[in-house]
DNA sequence: CTGTTTCGGTTGCATATACAACTAAAAAGA
DNA sequence: TCTTTTTAGTTGTATATGCAACCGAAACAG
Protein backbone atom coordinates (compact mmCIF):
# COMPACT_ATOMS: atom_id res chain seq x y z
CA UNK A 1 0.00 0.00 0.00
CA UNK A 2 1.34 3.35 -1.02
CA UNK A 3 1.96 5.74 1.84
CA UNK A 4 -0.49 8.59 2.02
CA UNK A 5 1.35 11.83 1.42
CA UNK A 6 -1.10 14.20 3.04
CA UNK A 7 -3.05 12.93 6.00
CA UNK A 8 -4.35 16.52 6.01
CA UNK A 9 -7.94 16.05 6.96
CA UNK A 10 -9.15 18.32 4.18
CA UNK A 11 -7.90 15.76 1.64
CA UNK A 12 -11.01 13.71 2.27
CA UNK A 13 -13.16 16.31 0.54
CA UNK A 14 -11.31 16.30 -2.75
CA UNK A 15 -10.43 12.61 -2.66
CA UNK A 16 -13.98 11.44 -2.07
CA UNK A 17 -15.19 13.62 -4.93
CA UNK A 18 -12.55 12.34 -7.31
CA UNK A 19 -13.04 8.70 -6.43
CA UNK A 20 -16.82 8.99 -6.67
CA UNK A 21 -16.52 10.54 -10.11
CA UNK A 22 -13.96 8.04 -11.38
CA UNK A 23 -15.81 5.01 -10.07
CA UNK A 24 -19.09 6.25 -11.52
CA UNK A 25 -17.51 6.83 -14.91
CA UNK A 26 -15.66 3.53 -14.84
CA UNK A 27 -18.75 1.54 -13.92
CA UNK A 28 -20.98 3.30 -16.46
CA UNK A 29 -18.53 2.40 -19.20
CA UNK A 30 -17.97 -1.19 -18.07
CA UNK A 31 -21.68 -1.84 -17.75
CA UNK A 32 -22.57 -0.13 -21.01
CA UNK A 33 -25.16 1.92 -19.15
CA UNK A 34 -25.82 4.41 -21.91
CA UNK A 35 -26.44 1.59 -24.38
CA UNK A 36 -29.36 0.58 -22.17
CA UNK A 37 -30.72 4.13 -22.12
CA UNK A 38 -29.53 4.69 -18.56
CA UNK A 39 -27.41 7.42 -17.06
CA UNK A 40 -25.07 7.03 -14.07
CA UNK A 41 -27.42 8.92 -11.76
CA UNK A 42 -30.13 6.34 -12.38
CA UNK A 43 -28.07 3.69 -10.61
CA UNK A 44 -28.73 5.23 -7.23
CA UNK A 45 -32.48 5.05 -7.76
CA UNK A 46 -32.28 1.47 -8.94
CA UNK A 47 -30.00 0.40 -6.08
CA UNK A 48 -32.37 1.83 -3.51
CA UNK A 49 -35.37 0.16 -5.11
CA UNK A 50 -33.60 -3.18 -5.42
CA UNK A 51 -33.05 -2.96 -1.67
CA UNK A 52 -36.62 -1.99 -0.94
CA UNK A 53 -39.58 -1.58 -3.23
CA UNK A 54 -42.38 0.90 -2.61
CA UNK A 55 -40.28 3.85 -1.46
CA UNK A 56 -41.69 7.36 -1.56
CA UNK A 57 -40.09 9.94 -3.82
CA UNK A 58 -39.09 11.84 -0.70
CA UNK A 59 -37.21 8.79 0.60
CA UNK A 60 -35.20 8.69 -2.59
CA UNK A 61 -34.46 12.42 -2.44
CA UNK A 62 -33.05 12.10 1.08
CA UNK A 63 -31.16 8.90 0.44
CA UNK A 64 -29.59 10.11 -2.79
CA UNK A 65 -29.05 13.66 -1.50
CA UNK A 66 -30.82 15.20 -4.45
CA UNK A 67 -33.48 17.83 -4.83
CA UNK A 68 -37.01 16.41 -4.92
CA UNK A 69 -37.62 18.13 -8.25
CA UNK A 70 -34.65 16.28 -9.67
CA UNK A 71 -36.12 13.02 -8.36
CA UNK A 72 -39.47 13.82 -9.97
CA UNK A 73 -37.85 14.21 -13.36
CA UNK A 74 -35.60 11.15 -13.03
CA UNK A 75 -38.60 9.02 -12.10
CA UNK A 76 -40.64 10.39 -14.99
CA UNK A 77 -37.91 9.26 -17.34
CA UNK A 78 -37.57 5.82 -15.73
CA UNK A 79 -41.34 5.41 -15.82
CA UNK A 80 -41.36 6.20 -19.55
CA UNK A 81 -38.75 3.50 -19.95
CA UNK A 82 -41.06 1.01 -18.22
CA UNK A 83 -38.52 0.46 -15.48
CA UNK A 84 -40.82 1.51 -12.66
CA UNK A 85 -44.31 2.79 -11.89
CA UNK A 86 -45.57 5.46 -9.50
CA UNK A 87 -48.67 4.50 -7.59
CA UNK A 88 -50.52 6.90 -5.30
CA UNK A 89 -50.71 5.60 -1.74
CA UNK A 90 -54.28 4.56 -0.82
CA UNK A 91 -54.09 5.99 2.69
CA UNK A 92 -52.24 9.20 1.97
CA UNK A 93 -52.94 10.37 -1.52
CA UNK A 94 -50.10 12.91 -1.45
CA UNK A 95 -47.61 10.07 -1.48
CA UNK A 96 -46.55 8.24 -4.61
CA UNK A 97 -44.93 4.91 -4.03
CA UNK A 98 -42.35 3.65 -6.48
CA UNK A 99 -42.43 0.06 -7.64
CA UNK A 100 -40.08 -1.63 -10.05
CA UNK A 101 -41.58 -3.33 -13.08
CA UNK A 102 -40.39 -6.71 -14.22
CA UNK A 103 -37.91 -4.90 -16.45
CA UNK A 104 -36.68 -2.83 -13.52
CA UNK A 105 -36.19 -5.91 -11.36
CA UNK A 106 -34.41 -7.82 -14.08
CA UNK A 107 -31.88 -5.02 -14.45
CA UNK A 108 -30.56 -6.05 -11.06
CA UNK A 109 -29.15 -9.29 -12.41
CA UNK A 110 -27.51 -7.46 -15.27
CA UNK A 111 -26.12 -4.50 -13.39
CA UNK A 112 -25.15 -5.58 -9.89
CA UNK A 113 -22.58 -8.14 -11.08
CA UNK A 114 -21.07 -5.50 -13.33
CA UNK A 115 -20.91 -3.02 -10.47
CA UNK A 116 -19.20 -5.68 -8.37
CA UNK A 117 -16.79 -6.44 -11.17
CA UNK A 118 -15.96 -2.77 -11.75
CA UNK A 119 -15.34 -2.27 -8.05
CA UNK A 120 -13.13 -5.34 -7.91
CA UNK A 121 -11.04 -4.07 -10.78
CA UNK A 122 -10.78 -0.64 -9.20
CA UNK A 123 -9.56 -2.19 -5.95
CA UNK A 124 -7.61 -5.17 -7.24
CA UNK A 125 -4.42 -4.30 -5.36
CA UNK A 126 -6.04 -3.30 -2.08
CA UNK A 127 -6.02 -5.70 0.82
CA UNK A 128 -9.59 -6.69 1.68
CA UNK A 129 -9.28 -5.77 5.34
CA UNK A 130 -8.20 -2.26 4.39
CA UNK A 131 -11.06 -1.95 1.95
CA UNK A 132 -13.52 -3.03 4.65
CA UNK A 133 -12.17 -0.37 6.96
CA UNK A 134 -12.53 2.21 4.22
CA UNK A 135 -16.16 1.23 3.71
CA UNK A 136 -16.84 1.32 7.43
CA UNK A 137 -15.32 4.77 7.72
CA UNK A 138 -17.30 6.08 4.76
CA UNK A 139 -20.45 4.59 6.24
CA UNK A 140 -19.75 6.29 9.53
CA UNK A 141 -19.17 9.65 7.85
CA UNK A 142 -22.42 9.17 5.99
CA UNK A 143 -24.24 8.54 9.25
CA UNK A 144 -22.59 11.56 10.85
CA UNK A 145 -23.58 13.96 8.13
CA UNK A 146 -26.91 12.53 7.13
CA UNK A 147 -29.67 14.75 8.37
CA UNK A 148 -27.49 17.88 8.46
CA UNK A 149 -28.61 19.02 5.04
CA UNK A 150 -32.31 18.93 4.37
CA UNK A 151 -33.66 17.86 1.00
CA UNK A 152 -37.34 18.71 1.40
CA UNK B 1 -17.17 1.78 14.99
CA UNK B 2 -20.44 0.50 13.62
CA UNK B 3 -20.22 -2.80 11.81
CA UNK B 4 -20.57 -2.52 8.06
CA UNK B 5 -23.72 -4.31 7.00
CA UNK B 6 -22.85 -4.95 3.40
CA UNK B 7 -19.21 -5.52 2.54
CA UNK B 8 -20.60 -6.07 -0.94
CA UNK B 9 -17.98 -4.54 -3.12
CA UNK B 10 -20.55 -2.60 -5.12
CA UNK B 11 -21.35 -0.55 -2.00
CA UNK B 12 -18.26 1.52 -2.66
CA UNK B 13 -19.90 3.09 -5.69
CA UNK B 14 -22.95 4.43 -3.92
CA UNK B 15 -21.17 5.18 -0.66
CA UNK B 16 -18.42 7.24 -2.23
CA UNK B 17 -21.00 9.23 -4.15
CA UNK B 18 -23.09 9.91 -1.07
CA UNK B 19 -20.15 10.86 1.11
CA UNK B 20 -18.70 13.12 -1.56
CA UNK B 21 -22.03 14.90 -1.92
CA UNK B 22 -22.62 15.24 1.81
CA UNK B 23 -19.12 16.44 2.58
CA UNK B 24 -19.24 18.97 -0.25
CA UNK B 25 -22.58 20.32 0.94
CA UNK B 26 -21.48 20.37 4.56
CA UNK B 27 -18.26 22.20 3.80
CA UNK B 28 -19.92 24.72 1.49
CA UNK B 29 -22.35 25.63 4.21
CA UNK B 30 -19.77 25.75 7.02
CA UNK B 31 -17.43 27.91 4.99
CA UNK B 32 -20.16 30.19 3.69
CA UNK B 33 -18.90 29.61 0.17
CA UNK B 34 -21.86 31.12 -1.62
CA UNK B 35 -21.57 34.31 0.44
CA UNK B 36 -18.14 34.74 -1.13
CA UNK B 37 -19.54 34.22 -4.63
CA UNK B 38 -18.06 30.74 -4.85
CA UNK B 39 -19.66 27.41 -5.68
CA UNK B 40 -18.56 24.02 -4.34
CA UNK B 41 -17.03 23.01 -7.66
CA UNK B 42 -14.65 25.96 -7.48
CA UNK B 43 -12.90 24.43 -4.48
CA UNK B 44 -11.24 21.79 -6.63
CA UNK B 45 -9.73 24.40 -8.89
CA UNK B 46 -8.52 26.46 -5.95
CA UNK B 47 -7.08 23.43 -4.16
CA UNK B 48 -5.09 22.40 -7.19
CA UNK B 49 -3.78 25.91 -7.71
CA UNK B 50 -2.85 26.32 -4.06
CA UNK B 51 -0.76 23.18 -4.48
CA UNK B 52 0.83 24.36 -7.69
CA UNK B 53 0.47 27.61 -9.59
CA UNK B 54 0.74 27.88 -13.36
CA UNK B 55 -1.20 24.76 -14.29
CA UNK B 56 -2.65 24.37 -17.77
CA UNK B 57 -6.41 24.15 -18.19
CA UNK B 58 -5.93 20.61 -19.42
CA UNK B 59 -4.17 19.68 -16.18
CA UNK B 60 -7.15 20.88 -14.22
CA UNK B 61 -9.59 19.00 -16.45
CA UNK B 62 -7.74 15.73 -15.88
CA UNK B 63 -7.17 16.27 -12.18
CA UNK B 64 -10.76 17.27 -11.47
CA UNK B 65 -12.23 14.74 -13.90
CA UNK B 66 -14.26 17.36 -15.71
CA UNK B 67 -14.81 18.24 -19.32
CA UNK B 68 -12.38 20.83 -20.63
CA UNK B 69 -15.29 23.02 -21.71
CA UNK B 70 -16.53 23.01 -18.15
CA UNK B 71 -13.07 24.07 -16.99
CA UNK B 72 -13.02 26.89 -19.54
CA UNK B 73 -16.26 28.29 -18.14
CA UNK B 74 -15.31 27.87 -14.50
CA UNK B 75 -12.03 29.68 -15.12
CA UNK B 76 -13.80 32.48 -16.98
CA UNK B 77 -15.97 33.02 -13.95
CA UNK B 78 -13.07 32.90 -11.50
CA UNK B 79 -11.11 35.29 -13.69
CA UNK B 80 -14.02 37.74 -13.65
CA UNK B 81 -13.95 37.51 -9.87
CA UNK B 82 -10.25 38.48 -9.91
CA UNK B 83 -9.32 35.20 -8.28
CA UNK B 84 -7.00 34.09 -11.06
CA UNK B 85 -5.58 35.09 -14.43
CA UNK B 86 -5.00 33.11 -17.61
CA UNK B 87 -1.71 33.86 -19.33
CA UNK B 88 -0.73 32.39 -22.70
CA UNK B 89 2.46 30.36 -22.50
CA UNK B 90 5.36 32.11 -24.27
CA UNK B 91 6.75 28.93 -25.79
CA UNK B 92 3.51 27.21 -26.78
CA UNK B 93 0.86 29.76 -27.50
CA UNK B 94 -1.91 27.17 -27.43
CA UNK B 95 -1.43 26.77 -23.71
CA UNK B 96 -2.94 29.08 -21.14
CA UNK B 97 -1.38 28.93 -17.73
CA UNK B 98 -3.44 29.69 -14.69
CA UNK B 99 -2.06 31.89 -11.94
CA UNK B 100 -3.78 32.89 -8.72
CA UNK B 101 -4.08 36.58 -7.97
CA UNK B 102 -3.42 37.95 -4.51
CA UNK B 103 -7.12 37.49 -3.81
CA UNK B 104 -6.97 33.89 -4.98
CA UNK B 105 -3.98 33.14 -2.80
CA UNK B 106 -5.49 34.79 0.24
CA UNK B 107 -8.55 32.58 -0.05
CA UNK B 108 -6.34 29.69 1.01
CA UNK B 109 -6.00 31.02 4.52
CA UNK B 110 -9.74 31.50 4.78
CA UNK B 111 -10.89 28.27 3.23
CA UNK B 112 -8.41 25.52 4.07
CA UNK B 113 -8.91 25.83 7.84
CA UNK B 114 -12.65 25.64 7.29
CA UNK B 115 -12.29 22.56 5.12
CA UNK B 116 -10.16 21.01 7.84
CA UNK B 117 -12.71 21.93 10.45
CA UNK B 118 -15.64 20.56 8.44
CA UNK B 119 -13.77 17.30 7.87
CA UNK B 120 -12.93 17.03 11.55
CA UNK B 121 -16.56 17.46 12.49
CA UNK B 122 -17.63 14.92 9.90
CA UNK B 123 -15.15 12.39 11.29
CA UNK B 124 -15.20 13.29 14.99
CA UNK B 125 -15.97 9.74 16.14
CA UNK B 126 -13.60 7.93 13.79
CA UNK B 127 -10.29 6.65 15.07
CA UNK B 128 -7.46 8.47 13.30
CA UNK B 129 -5.73 5.28 12.21
CA UNK B 130 -8.89 4.09 10.52
CA UNK B 131 -9.34 7.42 8.81
CA UNK B 132 -5.77 7.27 7.51
CA UNK B 133 -6.42 3.83 6.08
CA UNK B 134 -9.57 5.11 4.42
CA UNK B 135 -7.62 7.96 2.81
CA UNK B 136 -4.89 5.59 1.66
CA UNK B 137 -7.41 3.26 0.11
CA UNK B 138 -9.20 6.10 -1.67
CA UNK B 139 -5.86 7.38 -2.91
CA UNK B 140 -5.02 3.96 -4.25
CA UNK B 141 -8.35 3.66 -6.04
CA UNK B 142 -7.75 7.07 -7.52
CA UNK B 143 -4.37 5.96 -8.81
CA UNK B 144 -5.85 2.74 -10.19
CA UNK B 145 -8.58 4.44 -12.16
CA UNK B 146 -6.84 7.62 -13.14
CA UNK B 147 -6.06 7.53 -16.82
CA UNK B 148 -8.84 5.06 -17.65
CA UNK B 149 -11.26 7.77 -18.67
CA UNK B 150 -9.92 10.42 -20.94
CA UNK B 151 -10.88 14.06 -20.49
CA UNK B 152 -9.39 15.58 -23.63
C1' DC C 1 8.30 24.00 -47.51
C1' DT C 2 3.43 22.32 -47.70
C1' DG C 3 -0.29 19.46 -46.29
C1' DT C 4 -1.91 16.57 -42.48
C1' DT C 5 -2.42 15.44 -37.84
C1' DT C 6 -2.44 16.40 -33.06
C1' DC C 7 -3.20 19.36 -29.21
C1' DG C 8 -5.13 23.15 -26.09
C1' DG C 9 -8.86 25.85 -25.64
C1' DT C 10 -13.66 27.83 -26.88
C1' DT C 11 -18.43 27.59 -28.08
C1' DG C 12 -23.23 25.61 -29.34
C1' DC C 13 -26.43 22.64 -27.75
C1' DA C 14 -28.92 19.22 -25.03
C1' DT C 15 -29.41 17.53 -20.51
C1' DA C 16 -29.07 17.55 -15.32
C1' DT C 17 -29.55 19.95 -11.28
C1' DA C 18 -30.83 23.21 -7.48
C1' DC C 19 -33.87 26.54 -5.87
C1' DA C 20 -38.19 28.67 -5.48
C1' DA C 21 -43.01 29.09 -6.40
C1' DC C 22 -46.90 26.40 -6.84
C1' DT C 23 -50.86 22.60 -6.20
C1' DA C 24 -53.19 19.17 -3.72
C1' DA C 25 -53.82 16.54 0.38
C1' DA C 26 -53.33 15.67 5.23
C1' DA C 27 -52.64 17.29 9.99
C1' DA C 28 -53.11 20.56 13.58
C1' DG C 29 -55.51 24.22 16.00
C1' DA C 30 -59.24 27.30 16.94
C1' DT D 1 -66.20 22.39 11.68
C1' DC D 2 -63.36 25.79 9.52
C1' DT D 3 -58.85 27.81 9.12
C1' DT D 4 -53.95 27.38 9.18
C1' DT D 5 -49.89 24.85 8.72
C1' DT D 6 -47.28 21.14 7.08
C1' DT D 7 -46.15 17.66 3.71
C1' DA D 8 -45.44 15.28 -1.03
C1' DG D 9 -44.90 16.11 -5.42
C1' DT D 10 -44.68 19.15 -9.82
C1' DT D 11 -43.09 22.81 -12.61
C1' DG D 12 -40.52 27.29 -14.08
C1' DT D 13 -36.10 29.17 -14.31
C1' DA D 14 -31.20 29.84 -14.01
C1' DT D 15 -26.95 27.53 -13.79
C1' DA D 16 -23.68 23.56 -14.47
C1' DT D 17 -22.16 19.94 -17.17
C1' DG D 18 -20.82 16.71 -21.01
C1' DC D 19 -20.39 16.06 -25.75
C1' DA D 20 -19.32 17.40 -30.22
C1' DA D 21 -17.98 20.73 -33.55
C1' DC D 22 -14.91 24.17 -34.10
C1' DC D 23 -10.43 27.40 -34.23
C1' DG D 24 -5.69 28.44 -33.98
C1' DA D 25 -1.06 26.75 -32.96
C1' DA D 26 2.39 23.25 -32.87
C1' DA D 27 4.19 18.80 -34.47
C1' DC D 28 4.79 15.62 -38.04
C1' DA D 29 5.14 13.59 -42.89
C1' DG D 30 6.16 13.75 -47.49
Amino acid sequence: MQQSILPSSSALLSLSNRVARLLTQFFAEKAGLSDMGLQPQHMGVLSDLWERDGLRQQDLAISLIKDKGTITRMLSYLEEQNILVRIADKEDRRIKRIYLTHKGKSLRHQLLPKADQATKEATWNIESGQLSICLEVLGQIYDNLNGCGRND
